[in-house]
DNA sequence: CACGATTAGGATGAACGCAACTTATTCTTT
DNA sequence: AAAGAATAAGTTGCGTTCATCCTAATCGTG
């Protein structure tokens, strides 16, 4: 019988243990990263731009699911230690434009020996890790749909 | 054949997967939430408290993965905002024990109308969400087993 | 008892992350 | 062409989160 004490206990919820998923991964990483001098969200800055260079901060934005507010500050850093540059574009002054710096383009063989470091320590097996990463995002779409505003 | 591209792609990776899950679920919870004066680590401080009261600022931290530094300054906005109080050990002063107020202690009835919410969001079947989490579990052993630090 | 080591909590500084607001630019509609 | 709406980025303020350092209290050993 699901009382309040069962319902409400912390290691039941999917919620914590997500949370400190995203505490262990970010740990995890640091070890990694903070040699290259990247933090962890810088980190998937560079995945984004890696994958295509020239976005504007909106479509940064939009994959990471950040706003203005914590992209120009962090990008900002991301220019001030070499990694990028941030290009007003010519034809529509209101859009930056993010490009890699060289340095930014190599650091790309160094991430990937971290990235395969982190998928060792998780067994190396592919197949299930995108298994579970395929359910969180589904959790993920439920969380966001339109429905669940109305319910909460 | 799994080259750079793939290993680097932002929608292959669980870290990613996991960190917009975070996203997703403090977005959901801060609807409910925010009404109630809380925040979603506040939420948590208040799981663990419900769960057992009079606890050291240091065993909220082992039990939510939190640090003094973290902890301090948020356990004395609570306490502004009369959900507890942190009373100063008389048996060793070096230990700070969180007592809740009525105010904190009725909460919980508030809290769990909102917890349910989200698992209705989520489909309602608990069996599926705790075969994820227990997973989730996994994930975070690995991540943090002695053995994963050597191979970082 | 005294000295050093350990422990708990607090203070500080840097980096996210978000909400709310501002500014500059572009688009729309008349 | 001009007024207003919409858009992109930036700014500010608050709350977390961590690393590092600091202080006070307690413990352990001689």
């Amino acid at each position: 019988m699901a009382d309040t004490n069962d319902l409400l206990r912390l290691d039941r919820q999917l919620c914590f243990t997500v949370y400190a998923a995203h505490h262990a991964f970010t740990a995890a990483y640091k070890a990694g990263l903070e040699p290259l001098g990247l933090t962890y969200p810088q980190y998937l800055v560079l995945l984004v731009l890696w994958e295509q260079e020239g976005l504007k901060v909106k479509e940064i934005g939009k994959r990471l699911h950040l706003d203005s507010g914590t992209l120009t500050p962090l990008l900002k850093r991301m220019e001030k230690g070499g990694l990028l540059r941030r290009l007003r574009d010519a034809a529509d002054e209101r859009q930056v434009r993010i490009e890699l710096t060289e340095h930014g383009r190599h650091l790309q063989a160094e991430v990937l020996k971290v990235r395969q470091e982190i998928g060792c320590a998780l067994g190396g097996a592919e197949e299930p890790i995108q298994d579970m990463r395929a359910r969180l995002e589904g959790v993920i779409e439920q969380l966001s749909a339109p429905g669940s505003t109305r319910s909460l």
